[in-house]
DNA sequence: CCTGATACTTGTACTCTAGCAAGTGTTGCT
DNA sequence: AGCAACACTTGCTAGAGTACAAGTATCAGG
């Protein structure tokens, strides 16, 4: 599938407690359920690989069919048919690219980039209602280390999310 | 799909800041990250709903058709061919109850067990690698918050998890 | 202008998921 | 013993994803 080979950057290593791996084990169970009710009320209405198209068009805008497809890791004509499904339902149109006839350019609907908002809307939403039964204390605290770990875990690469649909 | 209402425990609210909100939300996407890398290669071998099945076995030992089938919200019909792919591919067992010949008990073998526990272990050893970058005393926080964060969250219900397969 | 490469679609084939309906065997209750 | 409920499987149908191969339109370079 991916190429998701997964190397050290050159940065200090620090000995790490496995309480605190088993920590941030639970801790990742714990905010993919998050995630997984963010996005089930979606997928009555979309399947997660074409979400996942929307997923991405929402965050590069306009794409050609063939670097979509790419990006998306399929043929073009599995895409293709992916793409008809889409327009179909209203979540993408297909556009002519004036400087080139051959290339196509697809594009989220407004009905499209809404769907993926909405996700990530409740996402937050539902992170806001448990962070709420936090102290203030504990929530600063939350946001410096949260934030630290997202830095030192990198930005997830796109193609790595799309596994997962979002 | 499942119910997966979400309803608010009768629990202290602090108002939160937008800011820590941003830093979860920022955090969840670093952890889905990981845990989508850690699921990626073992895609290769078994499809998500397949996959979900080991991944109950595994936390609730050998069911019966019937029960694992309405955890999994799909008919039974739907779930006994499951069941046969997963037994032609050596991941799970169907073995007679003695107590009762009309139902059938679906057991991971050891091959499907470990299946499951090398996502998991993938897991852990790249989050060892992230928290390796911080600094004892960060990491000393991060135990800290991350297991207030997880209580907080709760325990994510079986069936929400299974949404995205782990 | 021709030719090969590019971009996309269509034809074909297969697997998996999924559900409804019907069938077989088993159990429990009267 | 008989019958209804239960547990599972099988037949059938349908949609979605996926890929390979072939086809059409377009572009770019000689």
């Amino acid at each position: 599938m991916n190429s998701l080979a997964q190397e050290t950057p050159l940065q200090p290593s620090y000995p790490v407690d496995e309480e605190t791996v088993e920590a941030a084990f639970l801790a990742s169970k714990a905010l993919l359920g998050v995630v997984a009710r963010s996005i089930a009320p979606t997928l009555d209405n979309i399947t997660l690989p074409q979400f996942r198209v929307l997923v991405v068009l929402r965050s590069t805008g306009p794409m050609k069919m063939s670097a979509l497809a790419e990006w998306i890791a399929v043929q073009p004509s599995t895409f293709s048919r992916t793409v008809d499904r889409l327009v179909t339902k209203g979540w993408v149109t297909r556009q002519p690219n004036k400087d080139s006839r051959r290339e196509i350019l697809v594009t989220a609907t407004p009905h499209g980039a809404e769907l993926v908002d909405a996700v990530a809307e409740r996402r937050r939403k539902e992170l806001r209602h448990i962070l709420a039964t936090l102290t203030p204390a504990d929530q600063a605290q939350v946001t410096l280390i949260l934030s630290r770990f997202a830095d030192a875990a990198g930005e997830p690469r796109a193609d790595t999310l799309l596994t997962l649909g979002i």
